[in-house]
DNA sequence: TCGAGACGGAACGGTTCCGTCTCGCCTTCG
DNA sequence: CGAAGGCGAGACGGAACCGTTCCGTCTCGA
């Protein structure tokens, strides 16, 4: 196995994903001596495994068993590191979640929406992402510390870094100050989002240049 | 194999039979949300208790005995009428999409995608919808049967119906010729979805006012 | 060198579900 | 009025998982 598109671990020190787990001393994080980011590699095969077989199966469907036989494990190394599924999931899918997060000011608000709808397009048309996290949000419905790990981990990340988008926007002058900063952040995210994740319509090469004309017209009406 | 809806019960006519689940009798026969109405009573019992549990479960842990045991009905009742989960879920869930198609021919174009939207959150925002569609859609990304049955049923019929809206508003001069189509019917469905369905934020009372505007500059750009 | 401990692997009992099949009960129709 | 057949209920074997526990091996730090 090679680590393909799989997610960073990333480990972040301070993260708040690590869960207590209130059972007989579970172990934590483990660290490698040499390198404070880097997993081991048991982990880190664990994690690969764990996302391929989320894609495949879903989360409801998803086995340990099955993961730790991809991963080349045994279930007792999983174990060792979470204490169930749910906890397992919510860490790995934090942990991957934070990674990601670009500035992008490309200077004029035109750029940044391009950009920003560009890195979303690149990010759900990727095979695993698109598979999971369409599952994930709909598990997410029913599973309410799911949907907290996911809310406050991905959409309140990438809901930052749309509204610093606007803002910006504003201060240049390229935004009326009351632009409707709701309504914006629900066009960023959904036309890509219902066409990539949920009806899986691929894209014309210029759709995203056409679409970012759009929202711009949106934006300031 | 599977009729297009409803099985063929040799008995159509009403009867109560037995007292049957703790629904009252059964008077002008049950709708569900939005659907036709069924053949007879246990179907409907059957397929109420369905998407009930579609909703609680989702549809990989759907259990037909789970289902069976909240219609009050036993479990050779669902294999008398279907072969299997997935050949029951794609019947049901067709027989229930096609069912409401408003013209909803306003006169203008910002009428038609008020009406439109509305009509679309109105959905999102009942219970059982909003919990079974995305992850139907997430099941389907995996399920290339259930995929071909929504797409057909679903998203075609919805689809066709934003398509129409847009030639009327050509017609009008409301619009340009040569609208942007397909993006166009991306805007319409993914905004809503993405805050109803996935996000799950309820929308201000005047939401749907202010992205109605915001379409219609879109559409015009 | 040697012990601690993580490793892969394999098994365990307990659940759950599927799909079939067998009961009587009851309605319907010939 | 009697046979036919749908009905609810549920037992059944087979399969899959889960969570746990036990192996024997291997690595690493003291």
């Amino acid at each position: 196995m090679s680590s393909t598109s799989a997610p960073q671990p990333s480990t972040p020190a301070p993260g708040p994903g690590r869960a207590p787990a209130p059972g007989p001393g579970r172990a934590p994080a483990r660290r490698l001596p040499g390198g404070p980011v880097l997993q081991d590699s048991v982990t880190e095969a664990i994690a690969e495994a764990f996302f391929e077989e989320l894609a495949a199966v879903g989360y409801a469907r998803l086995s340990l068993e099955a993961v730790a036989k991809r991963a080349g494990a045994g279930k007792a190394a999983i174990y060792r590191r979470w204490a169930s599924k749910l906890e397992m999931t919510v860490d790995l899918v934090s942990a991957f979640a934070v990674a990601d997060s670009g500035p992008a000011d490309t200077g004029t608000l035109r750029g940044d929406v391009l950009a920003f709808v560009t890195e979303v397009a690149d990010a759900l048309n990727q095979r695993l992402p698109a598979r999971i996290i369409p599952d994930l949000l709909a598990e997410a419905g029913r599973t309410p510390e799911l949907a907290e790990a996911l809310l406050t981990n991905v959409r309140d990340a990438r809901r930052s870094r749309a509204a610093q988008l606007l803002e910006r926007a504003v201060a240049r002058g390229e935004l009326p100050a009351d632009v409707d900063r709701e309504i914006a952040l629900d066009l960023l995210a959904g036309p890509l989002y219902w066409r990539l994740a949920v009806v899986h319509t691929p894209t014309a090469p210029d759709y995203l240049d056409r679409l970012t004309d759009k929202l711009l017209a949106a934006f300031r009406a």
